[in-house]
RNA sequence: AGCGGGGUAGGGUAGCCUGGAAAUCCCGACGGGCUCAUAACCCGUAGAUCAGUGGUUCAAAUCCACUCCCCGCUACCA
């Protein structure tokens, strides 16, 4: 423990193609960087690398799209995510990008050896070839039904049901995704790695690792004995990089294959752009060098099978020491993703709030062993209460005492038993969050972090300066000291997880050399006699503005003006609806609730802002809202309303500026409820649990069902101008609408 | 409906792999203290049949089986 290590920390290479949201941030970067830190503190040897990978199918789907070169859209969003790096204080010491001539250069080597170790063999592959696209399809672009569950949709890489990695040929009745012309199976040369025949060389080295996260190893091993085959590392596409052999001039490295080489190739151009140009290899060839991954868990077999395989095939370099995957972070009830355009994403965050804040509640919250759900609410409090009412009120409240009262740190002249147990506690502490952190276990480190916290307000309190200062002045004096002492140590051991605001403190505290300079074990040493300035504040509160759910609907009513059946599905119908001016097609599953004659110029409730989709070929702009208990279904119907009208909330109308996806519809809470009776100014409502709500919100209604739509576990009132919205059947109270 | 992940005080969580006395922490509620501090801080109290049932065991929140409920992905939900 005490002798210096030394540490690569790799981190998952962003794909090009958006900007990183704050899953990406909570799962892999800010990990890598406190841990870094934390690791630069103990006076460890470490470099951090990185990069953005640029090449492969997605990016150029996108530039098709706009029109534009690959390289244009890579070279956007490279730097757009270099820049949230920086801000968020995720230092880097390179920030690479697979384009670059020397990745190239090394990804062509790296081959060559794996080459000459007899690990490539050159073979034909039967790809799926379309006639009518005149081209080979990537795996991702042919689907047909699932040999091994059956399911219809399965893609050519991998069946989305049953979870199974696929080939193309497997499928059966396979199809082109883009014409749903059957693609030919022609025969095209690729180069293989031969991973079969490292299977028992890498089961042998995952058992040997009895450090890793339990998630991580069970999930490799079990994909282990999966079997593992050979894997085509060239294809027929031209964005990426050359192949290094004659034959080959139309086809490109594999990205997954190419980018993971990163790492080393990285750690290469470090070295070069440092000037020197052999610390690569104390690195990657020294033994005792400790390689870290952090990735999210969708990573994991690439880095604790298919990278380790490149790597013993390739001989002579280190394999990973650990990789410690996180999980994913979930908003309302959905991971965040960056091609759904689903989550927090990082340029905006950073508009509103100090990275110091983000990378605070990011440590407290950090997806380490399940999915974790980011909520506005839980953000706010944890940042107001505990980093800034109980962390940075703690250090305000000393600075801003001795500043008053001496102007600089009086001497520890007279301790007692509490006094030496706050020294035994900073020690401690220190101890605690060093065994935490060199495990990288985030949230148990702040969590220790936050008990010194606690222990200081405590110690603090306990001593009561104010008035001490009055009875003992040698006494108050080493009180005071300590109390220092307590925010040195906090600077000083919070310094992994919010750098900025730890220099700021340590400013404070009049130190001049940069904290780095010190490191984790200054903590336990008394202050010197600097002075004392007048502390700023560390962070102004944030103000909570309460959301409502439902101001992300757009509802209006609408004229059923047409029924017709779907002509190939079973259960649905096609409806033609008047919305006051204009005109809509809707595609309802209705067929086994209503007749037509049922639903014909009738006014019903569409989701207007719902984003489009198609259903059996049919598009739908929008969707008529129902009520379902289960058992029975009712379409939902306006009191007293023309076409074209807006639904309101709670008397205002909403006014939604995106569209709203199906997912995002179904997260929020809206059912329907029965009168039972009126209290004072309130009624009763029965839904799926017992509400009281202001008499106002039914317009002096006393009975019949009515339509909740909930914010945070609020319910409000569905209504128009002049009325109420009322399910036409009875259904069941709390019966969810869809 | 198929597959995956869960159900621990009013809310959010830790603990579960590796079973062991009083089940962790934060918010909220209630009572008290303090007045240095960003209406912050400190102390105390109440509140949990650890989803249910059955089993294994000297001992189960923890292991096993079944049931119920929630969430996600998928789908002729829209």
């Amino acid at each position: 423990m005490n002798l210096m290590e030394r540490i690569l920390v790799c981190v998952a290479w962003p794909y090009a193609d958006g900007p990183v949201h704050l899953g990406h941030i909570m799962g892999a970067y800010l990990p890598a960087d406190i841990f870094r830190r934390f690791n630069k503190m103990m006076g460890n040897e470490v470099l951090m690398v990185s990069g953005s990978d640029e090449h492969g199918t997605p990016i150029t789907i996108q530039a098709e799209k706009e029109n534009v070169h690959p390289s244009v859209i890579s070279e956007k969003y490279h730097r757009i995510n270099e820049e949230i790096f920086r801000r968020m204080f995720i230092d880097f010491d390179i920030y690479s990008r697979t384009s670059s001539e020397k990745h190239k250069k090394v990804v062509r080597d790296f081959l060559i050896q794996l080459n000459e170790n007899g690990y490539i063999y050159e073979g034909t592959m039967i790809s799926p070839y379309c006639p009518r696209c005149k081209r080979f399809l990537p795996d991702r672009y042919v689907e047909g039904t699932c040999p091994h569950c059956g399911y219809p949709k399965a893609r050519g890489d991998q069946c989305d049901n049953c979870g199974r990695t696929l080939d193309p040929q497997e499928l059966i009745n396979p199809h082109c995704r883009i014409c749903g012309t059957t693609p030919e199976f022609r025969e095209t040369r690729h180069l293989f790695f031969r991973l079969s025949k490292l299977e028992n060389g890498l089961r042998e080295w995952v058992r040997s690792n009895t450090h890793w996260r339990i998630n991580v190893k069970n999930y490799t091993e079990r994909f282990i004995e999966g079997g593992l085959k050979d894997r085509p590392i060239t294809r027929d596409i031209e964005w990426g990089i050359d192949v290094p052999f004659p034959g080959y001039e139309n086809k490109r490295i594999y990205v997954w294959f190419e980018a993971v080489i990163g790492y080393l190739s990285a750690t290469i151009a470090y070295s070069e752009m440092i000037n020197n140009e052999k610390l690569w290899e104390t690195y990657w060839k020294d033994e005792n060098s400790k390689h870290y991954y952090f990735i999210g868990k969708d990573n994991i077999p690439f880095h604790t099978i298919i990278w380790p395989g490149m790597l013993m095939a390739h001989g002579d370099l280190n394999l990973p020491y650990d990789v410690p995957a996180n999980e994913y972070l979930i908003l309302k009830g959905m991971k965040f993703s960056k091609s759904a355009a689903h989550g927090i994403f990082m340029p905006e965050m950073l508009e509103k709030y100090d990275p110091d804040m983000i990378r605070f509640y990011s440590s407290m919250n950090m997806p380490e062993n399940h999915d974790t759900e980011f909520s506005w609410n839980d953000f706010y409090s944890i940042i107001n209460t505990e980093l800034i009412d109980k962390y940075g009120n703690f250090i305000n409240r000393v600075l801003k005492f001795v500043h008053n009262r001496y102007g600089s740190v009086p001497p520890a002249l007279e301790f007692d038993d509490e006094d030496y147990n706050a020294i035994k506690n900073i020690t401690r502490t220190g101890e605690e969050m060093a065994m935490y952190l060199s495990k990288v276990e985030i949230k148990n480190a702040i969590k220790s972090f936050m008990n010194l916290v606690s222990y200081g307000n405590m110690y603090f309190d306990r001593a009561a300066p104010w008035d001490l200062c009055r009875k003992d002045e040698k006494k108050c004096q080493t009180k005071l000291h300590i109390s220092l002492m307590l925010v040195k140590a906090l600077s000083i051991y919070g310094y992994p997880f919010i750098p900025e605001t730890s220099r700021r403190v340590w400013r404070m505290l009049g130190y001049i050399d940069p904290i780095e300079k010190y490191g984790w074990k200054e903590a336990i040493n008394p202050m010197e006699p600097y002075s004392i300035g007048e502390p700023s504040i560390l962070f102004k509160k944030l103000e909570i503005k309460e959301e409502y759910e439902w101001n992300r609907l757009d509802i209006r009513v609408g004229r059923i003006i047409e029924v017709n059946d779907h002509p190939n599905a079973e259960r649905l119908y096609l409806l033609r609806i008047k919305i006051g001016n204009e005109f809509r097609n809707i595609v309802a599953g209705l067929k086994a609730h209503y007749r037509p004659e049922e639903l014909l110029n009738r006014n019903i409730l569409i989701l207007y802002n719902l984003e489009e989709a198609k259903i059996r070929d049919y598009v739908s702009q929008g969707m008529l809202l129902a009520a379902d208990d289960g058992k029975n279904v009712s379409i939902l119907v306006p009191e007293e309303a023309e076409d074209g009208e807006r639904i309101l909330f709670n008397n205002s109308e909403t006014n939604p500026e995106r569209k709203i996806s199906i997912k995002e519809f179904q997260k929020i809470r809206i059912e329907i409820g029965k009168i039972m009776g009126i209290e004072e100014d309130n009624v009763i409502v029965q839904g799926k649990m017992l509400y009281k709500i202001k008499n106002e919100m039914v317009k002096g209604k006393t009975e019949g069902n009515i339509v909740l739509a909930f914010s945070n576990n609020k319910p409000f009132v569905m209504h128009t101008k002049n009325g109420l919205v009322r399910p036409i059947r009875d259904v069941e109270p709390g019966a969810k609408i869809r």
